[in-house]
Order: structure tokens, then C-alpha cells, then sequence
RNA sequence: GGUCGCGUAGCUCAGCUGGAUAGAGCAUCUGCCUUCUAAGCAGACGGUCAUAGGUUCGAAUCCUAUCGCGAUCACCA
């Protein structure tokens, strides 16, 4: 690239001129307010040229225009040597990159090395809400970078399908259920399950006020309300693996499977392993004599485990209960020593809130003081809660936006403004149908990703719906108007020397070189929102191009049929980034 | 109380390893549809980058302290 150029050419500069051994010369993008392409600060120089900003720049501008070919010119203001590149450099570049296809994402090599990305994760006993959105998109957009990026990747995700939580539904439906089932009543099986989730809490919570008013204390009723004890009692049965708490644990879970299934395939996401928690509670219990072994754990005399992190400035930590049973942290040892056998990772993510930081810290240290190597390649990629106007999202106090609810409104808001735009007459009702589900996932979709994930967000229902500025619908629908070039100019493109590129063309030529370094950049710290941000520079920069010029005016051929491959170039690109972010765009809107 | 994160325009957010006059969108106001799709474009208005120090040629960015918000510090998951 032209900055590696640059950067040798500087250095030998800098070598003749003021015998100097600078190392680790800075360039950046010129801002739009000053002429050039590139800007090199020449304050850090001043120490060895012993000259005023000014002449200093002036005299490395001039080496470079003498000795660099791509160089044309430059100019100074201050200590900021602006170095304005060729066109023909301009050109070559955007030849080179019309070439390629599938630009800017890498082919996952065979010995490529494997990456394990955790996101979702779900409980069993309730249906997805917004803040799985978040997770969601997030996790999967990640694993579509990093593949981009050329890693083999694998999605996975742990469903807790085990514990009183679900032993509640159970309870209520199998006492006021009445054989209630999806089909039977039309509910989506995840609703369903979550219903009687809620119809335990109702049922408990009055019979905790019956023992109150009987004169019992508070914290005695919570324990002794029949249902309650009833909803113990099935844990304990269905640990024993009673076959009949088995069936009804099994049958209530497809249902809710069969609800995920159908959000997750709208949300267009998909997993290549499911890890259940009832088949992973019990592991890591081996592993814990592992550590003993390995004097990483101690035992106290009640016989409970624990490991003393107080030497990194944590605490100490139970790892196994004085009666033997598992806490959270044994099984996630557990579940990631399975996932290394599974999968031989090099990588794994996982994608969980921000409440959390501190487990997967101790979590990493266990797995590395453990002895296993790939611990320091384990990365929590962590992200801030989705507030609503109305304040924090609390699950009981059933404030929570239901994810199902929260698509079905976005796709009927596209619907309704497109309606209104009169956008779709003679389309049939079949594409138009799949235009709003593809408008209404792409305002929802970028929405999440294009906020930076480790910062809380905030999403206000119906402002959100939004469909102007820097949104997933503004993008798609510069996607779709670069589309309707296509078929009106049917035309091959052929692309000779010697066109003439404006400087509009230049600057999205010159974006568009970018791309693959963004791929890079976003695989390595795990960013979504610098993807999404980039789009929406690149399409506010192909709008302001459109806006000055048209194609369609009397000009000589070849300049027709560049601008024409420029805007087509700037499609591919725009829906490669969008892929990766996981938004469809359409071919008209 | 200890630890971690956040604080940028009325609102929602960008701002890369320190660089030029801190940027978008929404909202408010003004223009623009015989030239590819106006879900658009151009312009105006709007800022003591929480506060106070420090580091240096130069700080929204790095350091320290303070204030505010949040999370976490469970034999819960």
C-alpha cells in the first residue's frame, strides 16, 4: 500500500537530510477541510532537523515529490505536511480492487485455526427478549468478521435447561396447564412455557400472603408455600431422573426449543453446537481433583474447594460445595475443557452481559493457572445493558420487551412507511412481504450492532423505529438504487487506462481500498460497530457523489462506464459489510 | 468500603495507537423531485468533551484526584 511507501521514502528522507534514525513514522488520513491525501506531522522531526515546522515540512515534501512517483504535490500548513497522491495512483488502485471479487473477505483456509464463539444462551423457562437481541446480533455478527477474516469459526451456545426455573413452569402447568399445548392454543411453544412461569409466581406469591396472614414470618413462607416446596421437590425428582418428571421436562423443553428455533431463523442466525446444561452440570467435578493435585485448589475441613486469587488481587473462590455439588464456575471449567476436546480451538468468545466481567475474569485465571494454554486466547466479549426509556429492565416486574413482539413491530413499521411512501406498486404481495421482514430486521439489526458493545444503550421502542439517517434502511436503500444502475445499464463494463477520476471518485475509491484492513481491524478487537460506522461513511459519501454528478449526462464513454463501475464497486462493498454485520439487502426498495 | 466500566450538542451516538476549526443522525428552521429510487440531498442553529490538576510542541484521547451513574464483590445461574 501507498503508506508503506511512504513510510521507507520518509525514513530515507529523513536519514539524507537531518542523518536521523526515526523508526516509527506516523501517517494519517488528510481532514476533508485541507487539500491532499495524506498528512504527516512533523512536529516529532523537529528535534533533529532544527528547523521551524514549516521548513521542515517543506523540505521532506520535497524529497517525497522528487523521489516518490505517487506523490503529485503537497502543501503545508503548520507542522502538517499534506502530500496530495495521483490520480493515476487513484486509478490503479481502483482497477486492482474491481478485479477482485468477493472483496475484501479471505477464504478460510483447511488448516486454518478454529474459533469457538459463545452467544445467546437462553433459559429455558422464558421466551428471548431484547437483551438476547443484543447478545445475539452481536455474537453472530462477530463470528461472520472473524470468519471474513479468514478463521474457521464455530457458533455455539449453552442452554440452561435445568434447575427450579424450569421445575416452576413445570409445576404450574402440570397443576393448572389443563394439557395446554403450542397447538392447542396457538402459542409459541416458548410463550407457552414462559406463561406458566409467570402463573407459578402469581400462585406462590398468593399463598405466601395466605401463610402471612396465618401469622407465619416472611422468609418461613417463601420456603413453606406448598407450590414452592412442590417445585423443590420435582428438581430433586427429576436429579433421581423420575421418568414421569423426565417426560414432562422434556416435552415443555421441545416446546421451547421449537419457539427459539423459529426467532432465531427470523434474526437469520444459526449455531453449530448446542451445549444443554444438564448434560454439562456434572463436569468439571473431575477437574476439580485436578486442581487439588495440582495444589491449585485447596480443601477446607468442611470439605468445600476453593482457590486463593488474592495474589492477583481478586478473592477467594468456591469451586465445590462441602456436599459435593457444582457451582457455576466448576461446570463453565468444565464446559470449556469439553469445548478444547471437542473442537481443538485456538480462539473462543463469550458473548455475555457486562454483569459478568468478573466470572469470566476468575474464569480465565482458573482455566491458566490450571495449566491449560489456550485460556490466554479465551476473550469475554462483553456488552452493556439495553435500558428503556421507562428505566432498567427488570424481568419480574415485566417491563421486558419481548424479542418476537419487537420484530413483528419493526417489520409492521416498515410496512406501514412504505405504504405511506408508495414505494411498492406492482410488486407482488409475496416480495412485498419479504421487502418489509428484510427493512424492518436490517433498522433493527443496525441498530444494535452500530453502538459500540461494551457501552450501555439505550433503546426507545418507538423511536428507534427510525428509518432516516444512520440506519440499516438508508444503507439497504443505497444498496437497492446502486442495483437499479445494474439493470438499466445492461451494458459490460470494460474498464480502459487513462479515465479521468474526479476528486468524489477518489475519496470513495479511497474508502473502498480500506475495506479489507477494516476486516482486520474489526476481527481483532471484536467490532461490529466499526463495521456498521464505516458503512454508513461510505454511503454518505457515495450519496454526496450521486448528488454531484449523473451519469446519465453526454459525456465520453469511458468516463461513463468508470463512474459506473465505481458505483457497482461500492455496492459489493456495501453489501459485504452488511453481510458481516448480518443485514440482507434488497434489490429494490 | 474494594474492584471494573461509563460521563462528548436538547436526545441517540461516532471520534483509531495523543495532532489541524471535536463529527453524524434525530428534533427545530430554510432551500431542492422533467437528470439512477426524495426511505434522499444542500444549508442554518446547537459544545467550557463531568470537574480540577498533571504529562508536552500539542489532550475528548494518557496519568492523578474529585463528583455523578451503573455493574460486581453469593456455597445464585
Amino acid at each position: 500500500m501507498i503508506e508503506q511507501v511512504l513510510k521507507v521514502a520518509t525514513e530515507k528522507c529523513l536519514a539524507e537530510l537531518y542523518l536521523s534514525a526515526e523508526q516509527n513514522i506516523q501517517f494519517q488520513k488528510t481532514r476533508k477541510e485541507f487539500d491532499g491525501d495524506i498528512t504527516v506531522v512533523v512536529f516529532p522531526f523537529l528535534r533533529v532537523s532544527k528547523k521551524s515546522p514549516e521548513r521542515t515540512a517543506e523540505e521532506i515534501g520535497n524529497y517525497l515529490k522528487e523521489n516518490v512517483a505517487e506523490v503529485a504535490d503537497f502543501n503545508v500548513v503548520k507542522g502538517f505536511l499534506n502530500l496530495c497522491i495521483s490520480k493515476t495512483y487513484w486509478y490503479s488502485q481502483f482497477k486492482q480492487v474491481y478485479s477482485t471479487s468477493n472483496y475484501g473477505v479471505v477464504e478460510v483456509a483447511d488448516n486454518a485455526p478454529t474459533y469457538l464463539i459463545e452467544y445467546s444462551s437462553p433459559n429455558t423457562n422464558k421466551p428471548l427478549h431484547l437483551g438476547h437481541i443484543r447478545n445475539i446480533l452481536l455474537g453472530y455478527s462477530v463470528a461472520e468478521i472473524i470468519k471474513a477474516s479468514g478463521k474457521n469459526v464455530k457458533k455455539v451456545q449453552i442452554i440452561n435447561d435445568r434447575g427450579i426455573h424450569i421445575c416452576k413452569s413445570m409445576v404450574a402447568w402440570q397443576d393448572y396447564g389443563d394439557g395446554e399445548t403450542p397447538d392447542s392454543s396457538g402459542i409459541k411453544g416458548d410463550h407457552l412455557v414462559g406463561k406458566y412461569y409467570v402463573e407459578f409466581d402469581k400462585y406462590y406469591k398468593n399463598q405466601i400472603d395466605e401463610l402471612i396472614e396465618k401469622g407465619m414470618g416472611k422468609e418461613q413462607a417463601e420456603q413453606e408455600a406448598p407450590i414452592f416446596k412442590q417445585a423443590k421437590k420435582m428438581l430433586i425428582q427429576w436429579e433421581a431422573k423420575d421418568p414421569i418428571v423426565m417426560a414432562i421436562w422434556e416435552k415443555m423443553n421441545g416446546w421451547v426449543y421449537d419457539g427459539f428455533a423459529r426467532t432465531y431463523n427470523r434474526l437469520g442466525v444459526s449455531f453449530d453446537k448446542n451445549y444443554y446444561e444438564s448434560d454439562t452440570y456434572l463436569l468439571g467435578k473431575k477437574v476439580v481433583d485436578i486442581g487439588l493435585e495440582k495444589s491449585v485448589f485447596y480443601k477446607k475441613d468442611d470439605g468445600s474447594v476453593w482457590i486463593d486469587l488474592s495474589d492477583e488481587g481478586l478473592d477467594e473462590k468456591i469451586i465445590l460445595r462441602a456436599d459435593g455439588t457444582a457451582v457455576y464456575m466448576t461446570q463453565d471449567i468444565g464446559t470449556a475443557i469439553k469445548r478444547h476436546e471437542d473442537f481443538n480451538f485456538s480462539n473462543m468468545a463469550y458473548t455475555v452481559g457486562n454483569e459478568q466481567d468478573y466470572h469470566f475474569k476468575v474464569l480465565f485465571l482458573i482455566l491458566d493457572k490450571l495449566g491449560y494454554d489456550w485460556a490466554k486466547n479465551c476473550f469475554h466479549l462483553s456488552y452493556g445493558m439495553v435500558d428503556l426509556p421507562s428505566g432498567k429492565m427488570k424481568s419480574r416486574e415485566g417491563a421486558v420487551v419481548d424479542a418476537d413482539d419487537l420484530i413483528e413491530e419493526m417489520v409492521s413499521t416498515a410496512k406501514s412507511i412504505a405504504q405511506e411512501l408508495g414505494k411498492l406498486e406492482g410488486m407482488s404481495d409475496e416480495d412485498a412481504n419479504s421487502l418489509y421482514e428484510t427493512v424492518g430486521m436490517g433498522a433493527l439489526k443496525y441498530f444494535m450492532l452500530k453502538v459500540d458493545s461494551k457501552k450501555r444503550m439505550l433503546f426507545n421502542p418507538e423511536e428507534s423505529v427510525d428509518f432516516n439517517g444512520n440506519t440499516g434502511p438508508f444503507i439497504q436503500y443505497t444498496y437497492a438504487r446502486i442495483q437499479s444502475l445494474r439493470r438499466k445499464f445492461t451494458a459490460e463494463v470494460q474498464l480502459s487506462d487513462g479515465v479521468a477520476i474526479s476528486d468524489k471518485e477518489q475519496e470513495i475509491i479511497k474508502i473502498i481500498t480500506e475495506f479489507p484492513d477494516l476486516i482486520q481491524e474489526a476481527a481483532a478487537n471484536y467490532s461490529p460497530a466499526s463495521v456498521a460506522n464505516y458503512t454508513y461513511d461510505l454511503v454518505k459519501e457515495y450519496n454526496n457523489y450521486y448528488q454531484s454528478t449523473s451519469i446519465l449526462k453526454a459525456e465520453t464513454d469511458q468516463l461513463i462506464q468508470f463512474r459506473l463501475a465505481l458505483s457497482l464497486k461500492v455496492g459489493e462493498v456495501i453489501k459485504t459489510a452488511m453481510q458481516l454485520l448480518g443485514v440482507k439487502v434488497p434489490e429494490r426498495m
